[in-house]
DNA sequence: GATCCATGGCAG
DNA sequence: TGCCATGGATCT
C-alpha cells in the first residue's frame, strides 16, 4: 500500500528481487555477512548453496556460502552486486549453523570455517562432468504405465519398442543410447523428443580419477562375531538413545572391541535410514580398518575422506555423501564436516588422539565439533578411547557424559607385563665400555631373548633423526648449535643415499625442525675450534646401534624404521606396517607413528627406549601425553594369547618414579586420571578450568611484545570476574622461522568467561587471528 | 621528483 | 585472506 503513496524507481526494480547473505571463503573477521542481489536465472537459490561472488574493487571472483535470503536489504542499491553462479555444492543447515559456532567459539572467521568445510575439490568441481541426457517425459511414463503404444512413424515406434525393453539405460546420451539399442541412428529417438515422450536434460556427475581403489571388503570381518556382555550392554545402551542428543565415553582396553561396538550402532542407525560419522585419526585410517566397516556394511554405503585422495575422488566422495548414496563416513578430523542429511550417530575413535585439533586456523578440535554437531543435529556421540583424554574423563566423571566400560580383552588375553628401567642404573651398570648406548643392558637382554623365542619386536623413541642435538666436545665451552631462525636446536640427520653402483654413501646434515632450514655439520665448534659432538639420541641412531648390536637385523630387510623422514605416503606406512605383520620385518623401531597399528599377535617385546623425552616438554599435559603413549605402545604387546610367549613390556626411563609412567606400566588409566585432575584441580587448568592460548607473533620482538601488553592491558581494564591471565612471556619456543613468539594464556572456571574475554579482545581489535596474532582455544600444545 | 615498499583499511 | 590506496623512505 505504501508502494502507491511513495513510487520509486528503485521499488520496480526490486520488484521480486531476493537478496543472499553470502559469507565469502576469506579471513574477513566480521560476524555480518554481505548482502548479494540474486540474479533471475538462479532464482532457485537456496541457503547452504555454495556461490561464487565478485569482491572488492577489483570484482574478484570468490567462494562463498549463502547462509540466509531475504525479500528486501536497508543496503544502497548502488553497493549491491549479484551472485555469479551457483557452484553445484549445498551444506545442510546443520552444518551452517555449526560453522557459525565454530567461528565464534574459535575465535576464527567465518569465511575461513567454511573453506575448511567444503573440500576445494568440491569449490572447484574437480572432475566434474555435464551431460546431455534423454529421459522419459511425464507423458511417456504414463504411455508406459497404460500399456498402450502411442501412434508413431515405423522409425520411431522401432526405438519405442526398444527403449521400453530397456529403460534401466536411462537417462543416457543420445548416441550412446542408440548405439546400445542397436538403432541405426539417432532419428527414431529424435522423433520421439518431437512426439513429447522424451526430453533432454543436463545430468552433472562427478568422475574420480586417479589413486588406489579406497576399499577392499575383508571377508574374515563379514560377520558379526557374538559380542561380550559389556559390548552387548554398550550398545543398548546407546542405541536406547538414537534420535537424541547423548554423549558416551566408550572407555575400553586396547582389544577390548570397542570397533565391534562401533559397527553394531551403525547398523542400528542405518536400519533407520540414518547416516553415521566416524572419526579416527588420520594414521589409523589404513585399508585394515576400511575393509572391516566395508565388509560389514558394505563398501557402498561407505565413503572415506582422507589425505591420501585425488581431488576428483574427494569431490566425488562429497557429493555421494551430500546426495544420501553414502550413509556411513571415515574419515579423519574434518570428516566432522561431511554433508551427510540424516545424521544418526557420530563416533570419535581414540578421541584423546593430539591430531583431532587443528593447529592453523580455524584451530577447532575435531572431538568437541563432534560433539557440538550431535547436539545440533539430535543425536548420540560415542567417544571412545583406552586411555580416554581427561577432558572426556572428567566430563564423564561431572556425569555430563554416560561412561560405558569395556574393561576386558575381546580374544581373552592379558596386556602384557610392563617392566619400568631406570636409564641411569643401567648406565652406571654398563660404565665400563665407554661407548654412549640407547639400549641399557636388560633391553638388550630382553630384545636377544624375543629373537631366540622367533617372536617380533616394536621400539619407540620419539624422536626423530640420528643426534637431537650437535654440540662442542668439550663440556667447559656448553657450545650447542641453534637454528638462525628459531628459539630450537639443529637436529643432525644422517642419509645413507644409494649410489649408481647399488652401494650406499652416508651424507650427514642438520635440520631444524621447526622451520626449513638444512645446513652442512659444522667441522669445529666455532666457539673455541675443538671437535664436535653428536648428542642426543633419535631413531637413525637407534637403528644404527641395532644393526651394530644384532646381526640378524638388516636395515630396511629384517629391519624397518617408522617415522615421518622415511613414510612419505600413506602407502609407505600401510606397505610398512603389512611386513612387519607378516613376519618379514623381526624389528620394527620409530616414533609415535608405531604406537597405532592395530594388533601384531607375534610381538613378544614392546620397548620404550626413552619415555622421559615426552615428559620433560615444558606443557602440563606432559604427563598425560606420556602416559597415553606409553599405554598405547604397551596395548601392542601381547594382544592376543600367544601360545607359549609371555609378552613384554620394558619401559627406560630417567625418571621410574614419575606417575605417568608407574601408572602405564599398572595399566591403570583410573589411578592416572585422578592423581593428574587433583593436580590440574589445584592448580585450576584444564579440564578442570578453561584455557586459551594468544600467541603474538612478529619479526620484531618489540612489536610481539608490545601486542601481547596491549592485550594484557584490555584484560585489566576489562575487570572480568573469575578470569585470570599469565603473560604475556615468550613461548616456550620464543622464535620459529624468524618469528619472535609472545604468549598470553587466559584461564577460567568456565568456557563462558573465556569466550567473554575473547569478544570483548576481539572487538578492541586485539586478538583477530591474523598473520600477528593466533587465538587458540583449548589449546592441546602449549609450544 | 619518481619510485619502492611496508602498513592499514576494507570487502555488499 | 588478498587487494589497493596511502605515505614515508630512498634513489636518481
Amino acid at each position: 500500500m505504501t508502494d502507491d503513496l511513495f513510487p520509486s524507481t528503485s521499488k520496480d526494480d526490486d520488484q521480486g528481487t531476493q537478496f543472499a547473505s553470502v559469507v565469502p571463503d576469506r579471513g574477513i573477521d566480521r560476524l555480518e555477512p554481505l548482502t548479494y542481489r540474486i540474479p533471475q536465472s538462479l532464482s532457485d537459490l537456496q541457503v547452504g548453496d555454495r556461490v561464487a561472488v565478485p569482491l572488492g574493487r577489483g570484482n574478484r571472483a570468490t567462494s562463498g556460502t549463502v547462509i540466509a535470503i531475504a525479500d528486501h536489504t536497508d543496503l544502497p542499491r548502488e553497493k549491491i552486486k549479484p551472485i555469479s553462479k551457483l557452484l553445484g555444492a549445498r551444506l545442510p543447515k546443520a552444518l551452517l549453523n555449526l560453522a557459525q559456532w565454530i567461528a565464534h567459539y574459535y575465535c576464527c572467521p567465518p569465511g575461513m570455517v567454511f573453506q575448511t568445510m567444503v573440500p576445494a575439490a568440491v569449490t572447484k568441481a574437480v572432475g566434474r562432468k555435464r551431460r546431455v541426457v534423454y529421459d522419459l517425459t511425464d507423458t511417456a511414463r504414463g504411455a508406459i504405465a497404460s500399456g498402450a503404444e502411442p501412434k508413431l512413424p515405423p522409425t520411431a515406434a522401432l526405438a519405442w519398442r526398444a527403449l521400453i525393453a530397456h529403460l534401466d539405460l536411462l537417462p543416457s546420451e543420445p548416441g550412446a543410447l542408440a548405439h546400445t539399442l542397436g538403432l541405426k541412428s539417432i532419428a527414431g529417438l529424435s522423433r520421439l523428443e518431437r512426439e513429447g515422450l522424451l526430453m533432454k536434460r543436463e545430468l552433472v556427475t562427478v568422475r574420480a580419477s586417479g589413486g588406489a581403489s579406497l576399499m577392499v571388503a575383508d571377508p574374515d570381518h563379514a560377520t558379526a562375531p557374538p559380542l561380550m556382555n559389556d559390548q552387548t550392554r554398550a550398545v543398548e545402551t546407546v542405541a536406547k538413545q538414537l534420535g537424541s542428543f547423548a554423549p558416551f565415553l566408550l572407555f575400553g582396553i586396547t582389544g577390548s572391541g570397542k570397533t565391534e561396538v562401533y559397527l553394531a550402532l551403525i547398523e542400528k542407525v542405518l536400519a533407520r535410514g540414518d547416516s553415521a560419522i566416524v572419526l579416527v585419526p588420520e594414521i589409523s585410517l589404513t585399508p585394515q580398518t576400511l575393509s572391516r566397516f566395508a565388509a560389514r556394511l558394505g563398501g557402498d554405503v561407505i565413503a572415506v575422506l582422507h589425505s591420501g585422495l585425488t581431488a576428483s575422488q574427494r569431490h566425488a566422495e562429497w557429493q555421494r555423501i551430500a546426495s544420501g548414496e553414502a550413509k556411513v563416513v571415515i574419515g579423519a578430523r574434518s570428516a566432522v564436516f561431511a554433508p551427510v542429511t540424516k545424521l544418526g550417530i557420530v563416533i570419535v575413535d581414540e578421541e584423546h588422539d593430539g591430531s583431532y585439533k587443528q593447529d592453523q586456523l580455524p584451530r577447532y578440535h575435531g572431538r568437541d565439533v563432534a560433539l557440538k554437531r550431535a547436539q545440533l543435529e539430535n543425536c548420540p556421540v560415542v567417544l571412545g578411547s583406552a586411555t580416554p583424554s581427561l577432558e572426556s574423563w572428567h566430563n564423564a566423571k561431572l556425569g555430563r557424559f554416560t561412561l560405558l566400560e569395556l574393561p576386558e580383552r575381546a580374544g581373552g588375553g592379558v596386556l602384557p607385563k610392563v617392566d619400568i628401567i631406570d636409564l641411569i642404573e643401567e648406565r652406571r651398570a654398563s660404565a665400563r665400555d665407554r661407548q654412549l648406548r640407547a639400549i641399557g643392558p636388560t633391553l638388550h637382554r630382553a630384545i636377544a631373548r624375543a629373537f631366540d623365542a622367533d617372536g617380533q619386536v616394536m621400539l619407540l623413541l620419539n624422536r626423530r633423526g640420528y643426534a637431537s642435538y650437535i654440540g662442542c666436545a668439550d663440556a667447559h665451552c656448553g657450545w650447542t648449535l641453534p637454528c638462525d631462525d628459531c628459539d630450537a636446536n639443529m637436529v643432525y640427520h644422517k642419509e645413507r643415499l644409494p649410489r649408481a653402483d647399488g652401494t650406499k654413501r652416508t651424507l650427514g646434515h642438520v635440520k631444524c625442525h621447526h622451520c626449513e632450514a638444512m645446513n652442512k655439520l659444522p667441522a669445529t665448534c666455532p666457539n673455541c675450534g675443538k671437535r664436535i659432538s653428536l648428542l642426543g639420541f633419535g631413531t637413525q641412531r637407534l637403528e644404527e646401534e641395532l644393526a651394530r648390536e644384532f646381526a640378524q637385523l638388516v636395515d630396511g630387510e629384517t629391519m624397518l624404521r617408522l617415522d615421518s623422514d622415511t613414510m612419505h605416503k600413506a602407502s609407505d606406512y600401510q606397505q610398512a606396517l603389512d611386513r612387519f605383520r607378516a613376519g618379514e620385518i623381526r624389528l620394527l623401531l620409530g616414533t609415535q607413528m608405531i604406537a597405532k597399528g592395530l594388533d601384531f599377535p607375534n610381538v613378544q617385546l614392546v620397548g620404550v627406549v626413552n619415555a622421559d623425552t615426552a615428559l620433560s616438554l615444558p606443557d602440563f599435559r606432559a604427563p598425560e601425553r606420556t602416559f597415553q603413549l606409553v599405554a598405547q605402545v604397551a596395548g601392542r604387546a601381547g594382544r592376543s594369547a600367544h601360545a607359549g610367549a609371555v609378552a613384554r613390556v620394558i619401559v627406560q626411563t630417567t625418571d621410574p618414579t614419575a606417575p605417568a609412567i608407574t601408572f602405564a606400566a599398572q595399566h591403570d588409566f583410573t589411578g592416572f586420571a585422578e592423581a593428574e585432575l587433583a593436580i590440574r584441580q589445584r592448580a585450576g587448568l584444564p579440564p578442570i578450568g578453561r584455557m586459551a592460548r594468544l600467541v603474538f607473533r612478529d619479526r620484531a620482538i618489540e612489536k610481539a611484545e608490545a601486542a601481547g601488553w596491549t592485550a594484557k592491558r584490555a584484560l585489566d581494564a576489562a575487570n572480568i570476574a573469575h578470569l585470570t591471565w599469565r603473560g604475556p612471556f615468550p613461548a616456550p619456543i620464543s622464535r620459529v622461522a624468524g618469528y619472535h613468539r609472545i604468549a598470553l594464556e587466559l584461564l577460567a572456571p568456565k568456557a563462558s568467561v573465556i569466550q567473554q574475554a575473547l569478544t570483548l579482545l576481539r572487538n578492541q581489535g586485539v586478538a583477530k587471528s591474523d598473520a600477528h596474532c593466533a587465538v587458540d582455544v583449548d589449546p592441546v600444545a602449549l609450544m
